[in-house]
RNA sequence: GAGCCGGUAGCUCAGCCUGGUAGAGCAGCGGGCUUUUAACCCGUAGGUCGUAGGUUCGAAUCCUACCCGGCUCACCA
């Protein structure tokens, strides 16, 4: 058995197991039946008066997670927990029978346990379920953390999840919070006509973003497979195929280092849309943005790291050159100088290798010293073309695509650009990158030929967005690490573990 | 990858500086208590002090290496 601490505790509930097993108590039954959920009961019926509670007699059956026990003797309380919320039982000798009684007394915290009774009030007011009957549902082994200060320890509250969700109500909330998050923004894009649609996470060539990959490999095909790193390149080519509004909302998986905003695997919402440029997709986000927080937060101003975030449009918009120079402080030639920029990089301890580009040494600026400042909600557009070789180069100055990167909470949010559908232009971006690979950039872009291919067909003008899901959700709650708003963050494996 | 901080009972922590062989609360166990709610009262049990070496008569405590985690930095355009 691989209850590997065999501790007392263990032990004891093992021995209670046993005892209830012989006297035909069966500690893991199949099933039982639940007529109502904690959370609505005490809804409906909490703010009723003790009187009409008992004028009512309302029977109730429930089940839950036993969290708490105060034995008295000939009685108990005990507070039962259920995805919905939690409530107390009142367990009486006198109630439930001799035989009932006895077996609840080897009921452990931790313990699934169904209750039949009657609500009532007691003294101090509390709605409770005064039990006709007692069920164990499922025997707890291990015990739960402690009642007052639950459990703090990171490492195991992110190893150990399930008890994390157990323990802690605000964990629980939050995720559900998260969930609610994906199910809104699906919502409005369901509304504006968008498609949802699945595409490969397992890619022949790793395209749509600048990343390590992880690489695996398919047997039967015999051939290397990449996690993907962006689902960009598919979607567009569905664009392609005639779907004008197309999303996803699933993983992406980045071979880099872990730290507080970045978890190997993460979730982005990636969109694309026919005809629409990114101005347009600036507006959309900007209403995206006030809709979510509205939903999940009820108002449209959020607390994150102290300060008060206003989802107020219209949100204010840089260019990347103002950006630098206003927000960042930064002397005014770093808008268009190599030399200023270089400068300005070694002043904030950015450490170079030497040979940058000016554009290279604004993306830095921008990540090291605005990217920290752009607390309220911010757009900053017009970026270098060398930065972005999938994006569309603005009519009057080539060099400059049309793109925008959206801000909140000093974290980078969104990334979106109308997208590059020159086939030509896109073949010769495709040349720079690989000339830029052969001179040992690793994550300059990799030549797409199925990519330009399809674009060859035609994709009509279009634009799209990927927004992180885990940072908006970590704005959103005020959380300070991704790990804290993924479920199960990847560590390094505890030593000797089973399977 | 580097620096700093941490790892002691199931959980939350003290003890470490100034070496003498481990403590509290909660949870547990036994007893009492038929409206308690951090229940209460009496009693009781529970530990490879992250791992491995070293110094020492003696190490949770000092030293070294390693493991795991957190934070910061680097990396991540």
């Amino acid at each position: 058995m691989p209850l590997d601490e065999m501790n007392e505790l263990i032990r004891k509930r093992l021995a209670k197991l046993e005892e209830l097993r012989s006297e035909g108590v069966e500690p893991y039954p199949a099933r039982y039946r639940v007529e109502h959920a904690v959370g609505p009961l005490v809804a409906e019926y909490d703010p009723q008066s003790p009187e009409a509670l008992e004028a009512a007699g309302v029977r109730v059956g429930i089940a839950g997670r036993m969290m708490s026990l105060r034995e008295m003797g000939k009685t108990a309380f005990a507070h039962l927990q259920d995805s919905s919320g939690r409530i107390q039982i009142y367990v009486r000798l006198d109630d439930v029978g001799p035989e009932v009684f006895g077996r609840f007394r080897r009921f452990d915290i931790g313990d699934f346990v169904g209750v039949a009774g009657v609500l009532f009030k007691t003294k101090t007011g509390e709605l409770t379920v005064q039990a006709e009957t007692v069920t164990l549902l499922t025997k707890s082994l291990r015990p739960l953390p402690e009642k007052w200060h639950g459990l703090k320890d990171r490492e195991t509250r992110y190893r150990q999840r399930y008890v994390d969700l157990v323990v802690n109500q605000d964990v629980r909330e939050l995720f559900q919070l998260r969930s609610r998050l994906i199910q809104v923004v699906r919502n409005f894009l369901d509304a504006r006509g968008f498609l949802e649609v699945e595409t490969p996470m397992m890619q022949p060539l790793p395209g749509g973003a600048a990343a390590r990959p992880f690489k695996t490999f398919h047997h039967a095909l015999g051939i290397d497979l990449y996690l993907r790193i962006a689902p960009e390149l598919y979607l567009k080519r569905l664009v392609v195929g005639g779907f004008e509004k197309v999303y996803e909302i699933n993983r992406n998986f980045r071979n880099e280092g872990l730290s507080s905003e970045h978890n190997p695997e993460f979730t982005m919402l990636e969109f694309y849309q026919a005809y629409a440029d990114y101005r347009d997709l600036m507006a959309l986000v900007e209403t995206m943005m006030v809709h979510v927080t509205r939903e999940l937060i009820g108002e449209t101003t959020v607390h994150h790291r102290g300060a008060d975030l206003r989802l107020e449009p219209p949100f204010a918009i840089y260019t990347l050159g103002e950006a630098l120079v206003k927000v960042g402080g930064l002397d005014a030639a770093v808008a268009v100088e190599e030399a200023a920029a270089r400068a300005a990089c070694a002043e904030r301890e950015i450490p170079l290798k030497g040979g940058e580009t000016l554009a290279l040494l604004q993306g830095f600026l921008l990540d090291k010293v605005v990217e920290p400042l752009l607390v309220q909600p911010t757009f900053v557009v017009d970026f270098p073309r060398e930065l972005s070789p999938l994006a569309r180069s603005k009519d009057d100055e080539p060099d400059v695509v049309e793109r925008f990167e959206f801000f909140l909470g000093g974290k980078e949010i969104a990334n979106a650009y109308t997208e590059l559908n020159d086939p030509l232009e896109q073949r010769a971006r495709f040349e720079q990158q690989a000339a830029r690979r052969a001179a040992g950039d690793e994550e300059a872009h990799p030549m797409d030929r199925d990519f330009l291919r399809a674009l060859e067909y035609g994709m009509p003008p279009a634009a799209g967005c990927g927004i992180g899901i885990d940072r908006l959700v970590m704005v959103l709650t005020d959380s300070p690490s991704i790990r804290d708003v993924i479920l199960f963050p990847h560590m390094r494996p505890e030593g000797g573990e089973e399977p």
